[in-house]
DNA sequence: CCATTATACCAAAACGTTTTTCTTGAATCA
DNA sequence: TGATTCAAGAAAAACGTTTTGGTATAATGG
């Protein structure tokens, strides 16, 4: 491959590349018909400043990076509301995909980043004794961190597993059913609050009716297909981790010929696009997706700004009533 | 923020540089007694060396770059299929997100990239000239070109647009609808094809029976809804752009009190996953988003290895017969 | 006419690496 | 003994920039 470099830029206009630089940046001094044929030769030339060499020297790189395990689904919605509030305060971002913790930290510590987003469940604790030592200013947005140059967003998970035991109970409904997402912090503690809800009411909850969806759509409607073959009496209401797995559990309620919500009503999580033209339209508790994304990097463009960090921006679900769930008769 | 260099363990360790660097890449000839304690130190003090530093020597990253306007939905697959190939290949990927051609063809010769797949509109001609003179390997997921160095991957949408008015007509339908995209090339190409086969068959689309959808949901709704309140007869068959309008185009159908597929009959494209979960289960034509994805940077990969470029790879839809379509009597 | 100032430009240092070349002292060989 | 090889490591160059600190030449002031 070519690179055109300044020194290239510099030989065809016969100058320095003191002056090519000089010319290009609009600093320094020179005669303004100097300035101009710099200028025109590099354009014609099309020379363009090579980032290694120049972020070499330089101390800042208007460039913020976010680092995640993946862009599908739910991460992509994230980033995604993650760029355009990275633009809108005027810096680059760049995405860096990583397996482990481990490789996470290297490129967060090699690669000029201003500042970073972490979403990562592969970060440990070890890793965040280095991140210290290097004042990054960063912002996690899966967990609790609140030091000097670090702030963080998160989900309250627990408060939306309680809000969803609270409203299908005031729909009347008693006899629960969820189907977890057991893999993640983020579904843990939804489960957690969700039964917590259920215990002080006086109606915890049966292990028959607690099935493992993995926030997956085919293992919610394998788990649920299982379920019904038991012929167990079928639960009043259902909710599900997320939204997916509300889609898998009603794909295997209708298969059996039930409806939904005339025989059981069905809460889902997320409030992803699809939930809106789903049929039945999903009642679900909003995550708030976008908005946990475009938080997360307005608190970082905040931070290189100097705000000061330690903050924890707390983000609350809510409830989307549509056509799923139903009031008990 | 803090940067730990090579001088600071070359100091802490009391030797020269070259000689941590050589101890570090397992490089030149020292005491083992050396190079353990050069180590042991270096990863004490959590050295990373610098990408910028580094990189600025080396004629080859090991990295390839993804070019995008986009990661949202469609983009998104694309983008996480290239992920995978490229981890499969030994490559590490960087995604990045412009606006324009201009910014793009900026962030492609200043970073150090060692090959790059483009899947950007704003991309035009005079950048490929750039392009060109950089012998950078690359290839385009969304136009023909091929040249010395530069690959193609393609998706055959005039074909496509064929394929689906013959798919109709095999059912048995003869006044058909369709809701194009035409703000990209590809529905440019699809509704091409869709037309010439509907002449060919000496069924001309009537222009009232052309919507312009724009590859959305809610475009396509609304375009839907303001067609049934003109109470023209009804098509036998409708084909929607992509999976998102057919979605929209069924949702104002379904509102207006009609059945799909009992009163009329509505094709997608793409495959998205939502359309095997839709109910109606959609009937679309696949467009194979991951194979595309995932064949652009296996091509890279091969250009990389130094594998002939110029080639074109022309990815075909394929029917999924599901339940949104049904014979006509 | 000498000293100062302004103009227009350039040389060199610095950034953090890797790599090539060089140095030093010890060991081996003839 | 003097020449040669070897080991172990260091100095220096290179990568492509930006920036700091010059150096000529011309213009100005007294």
């Amino acid at each position: 491959m070519k690179r055109i470099t300044i020194k290239d830029v510099a030989r065809e206009a016969g100058v320095s590349i003191t002056t090519v630089s000089h010319a290009l940046s609009g600093q320094g001094v020179m005669k303004q018909e100097t300035r101009d044929r710099v200028v025109e030769i590099a354009k014609k030339m099309q020379y363009m400043p090579d980032w290694n060499g120049r972020n070499l020297k330089a101390s800042e790189t208007g460039t913020l990076g976010v680092f995640t395990a993946s862009i599908k689904g739910y991460y992509g919605i994230l980033v995604d509301a993650m760029y355009e509030e990275c633009h809108a305060n005027g810096y680059e971002m760049e995405i860096f995909i990583t397996d482990s913790g481990d490789s996470l930290l290297q490129i967060l510590l090699s690669r000029r980043v201003d500042g970073a987003v972490i979403l990562h469940s592969g970060f440990q604790e070890r890793h965040e004794k280095v991140l210290q030592d290097s004042e990054l200013p960063t912002v996690f947005l899966d967990r609790e961190i609140q030091t000097k140059y670090v702030s963080s967003v998160l989900f309250d998970s627990y408060q939306t597993g309680r809000m969803a035991a609270e409203y299908l109970f005031s729909l009347g409904h008693r006899r629960l059913m969820t189907i977890r997402g057991e893999n993640t912090y983020d579904g843990i503690e939804r489960h957690r609050g969700f039964e917590d809800y259920l215990k002080e009411q006086g109606y915890p909850l049966e292990a028959d009716y607690l099935l493992n969806g993995y926030f997956d759509r085919w293992k919610a409607y394998g788990e649920m297909k299982q379920f019904l073959e038991r012929k167990l009496p079928l639960p009043d209401a259902i909710f599900a981790a997320n939204d997916d797995s509300a889609f898998g559990c009603i794909k295997a309620l209708v298969e059996a010929g039930y409806n939904v919500p005339a025989d059981v009503s069905v809460l889902g999580c997320d409030d992803i696009e699809l939930s809106q033209w789903y049929v039945p339209a999903l009642t679900t508790i909003c995550t708030h997706m976008t908005d946990q994304g475009a938080t997360a990097m307005k608190e970082l463009a905040g931070l290189m700004r100097g705000n000061c960090s330690g903050k924890l921006h707390m983000i609350k679900g809510r409830i989307i009533e549509r056509a799923s769930c139903r009031r008990a008769e």
